[in-house]
DNA sequence: TATTTACATTAACGTTGCGTAAAGGTTTAT
DNA sequence: ATAAACCTTTACGCAACGTTAATGTAAATA
């Protein structure tokens, strides 16, 4: 049998750029070439291919593959157990380089979760702030200093485990919100989900819930570019498109 | 602190270099460049270094730690995350290559082995019939045909584990033939040793042993190409060395 | 038979992250 | 003043091909 580059090339699941290059660098030399300048492969060169492309799996670089196919005194064995030592070395450089980025992450992630933290407690804060400057002096005269101030104190003091689960529902206001965002409609059936999600997730922070204060925090989000920002991360627009919804939800809006 | 190029480098382990290749490639560019059109390089472009160095280590691609430390936006979370998932794939295909390449030696070795088996086969059976040749009429005439007989069969049944030893005896002779060879005499000490080292190893194969046999075999070595080859192996002319130091060491030949 | 189609050829650049000259200007030390 | 020690840009080299580009040849079809 004999084969033009291209019959061989499909032969061995190669291109026929790698046989030229094969040719070039003296590795695997054709048969003949014929009158048109055509190399000709034959049988011997099919075999030959065979080795080679063996040896390329194993990594082996093709410097030393010419020679181990081309020299039949060179030391094969000598040769692939250095190969051998060689991954070896390179997989305990892998190891160490996963290891290295896992820890990486670990500390990144530390830091996210510190950040997170760091804006849950702004947010707590904030939440505070609000409230004592919206209903403070109301909600002083009503029920007295000490009581407020318990409450406030209360709300700081979220356990972790509440966090989690507060986390959880944060993210789950951001996936709901994010998809129904695509719909355009605050009162569609996704963008009303989002606004309850959104209450429950709120609930955790307030003992009692109003339509009032819910509709307060909405428009906080649109007015201070700290909420904004994280609401509009995926889509910009969306932070006013959760108050839309949160003002139908509740309804302090209509249509 | 302000850096030329070269202090920069210095300061961070790296080559001047790198430092105009990332220029080059926008990772990392100068504070500000002076009169003459040196770089000059300030804290900030220190710090940037440091992050850039360590991403590379970890083995990210330039274009990614490019991305990574220029837009404060970039998830560098999320791309080490593939990262990871990259160098864990790596090390998957490793250990195949590894498996591979082991089962290639083990495959080889096996052949080698297998062989030397035959080699050590048709070894055996020359000497049995060297010794038929030389001493066959007069042996058989001297014990009987059945003696002999049983000596040869029994020639041939030497089980693996004398085979394994005789490997390993050989490889010493092999060892202190070459040594020996360097130094040119075939009287030498280590000549000598490896004379004695091939007595013992003759010894595996035959009852008795004489000076005689021993120095007809060493004569073998020079006559018989397929072992002239196995002893010049290493150094050529070492078959026709070792014969020398036999024939010193039978006594079969002076000075 | 003329033309299209499917091959073949060589030449040359692109890939990654620099190393390594080469040819020349600048600063510092003697 | 001159040499040593910097700096600059330009550009080839590395491994193993992929990918055009420009051009020539063989086989199939109109």
């Amino acid at each position: 049998m004999e084969y033009t580059v291209h019959q061989l090339a499909k032969l061995a699941g190669v291109t026929g750029r790698t046989l030229r290059y094969y040719d070039e660098i003296g590795i695997l030399k054709p048969a003949r070439i014929n009158s048109s300048g055509y190399r000709i492969y034959g049988q011997a060169e099919v075999d030959k291919l065979q080795q080679i492309l063996f040896y390329r799996e194993l990594e082996v670089d093709l410097e030393t593959i010419k020679k181990m196919v081309n020299s039949p005194s060179f030391d094969d064995v000598k040769a692939l157990k250095e190969h051998r030592e060689k991954l070896l070395a390179k997989r305990k450089q892998l190891d160490l380089l996963i290891a290295n980025v896992d820890k990486t992450l670990a500390a990144k992630e530390g830091r996210m979760t510190m950040s997170d933290k760091e804006k849950f407690e702004g947010f707590k804060q904030k939440l505070i702030d609000e409230n004592e400057k919206k209903y403070g002096k109301e909600i002083r005269a009503k029920y007295g200093d000490e009581t407020v101030d318990k409450s406030n104190q209360k709300l700081k003091q979220m356990t972790e485990e509440q966090y989690a689960q507060v986390k959880k529902l944060e993210q789950e206001v951001l996936d709901v919100l994010n998809e129904a965002f695509l719909t355009g409609d605050p009162a569609s059936e996704l963008a009303q989900q989002a606004a309850d999600l959104h209450r429950q997730w709120l609930s955790y922070f307030w003992d009692s819930y109003t339509k009032e204060a819910h509709a307060g925090v909405a428009q906080m989000y649109v007015d201070d570019e700290r909420f904004t920002a994280y609401y509009d991360k995926t889509h910009p627009g969306a932070a006013k498109f959760l108050r839309d919804a949160i003002l139908l939800y509740t309804g302090m809006k209509n249509d």
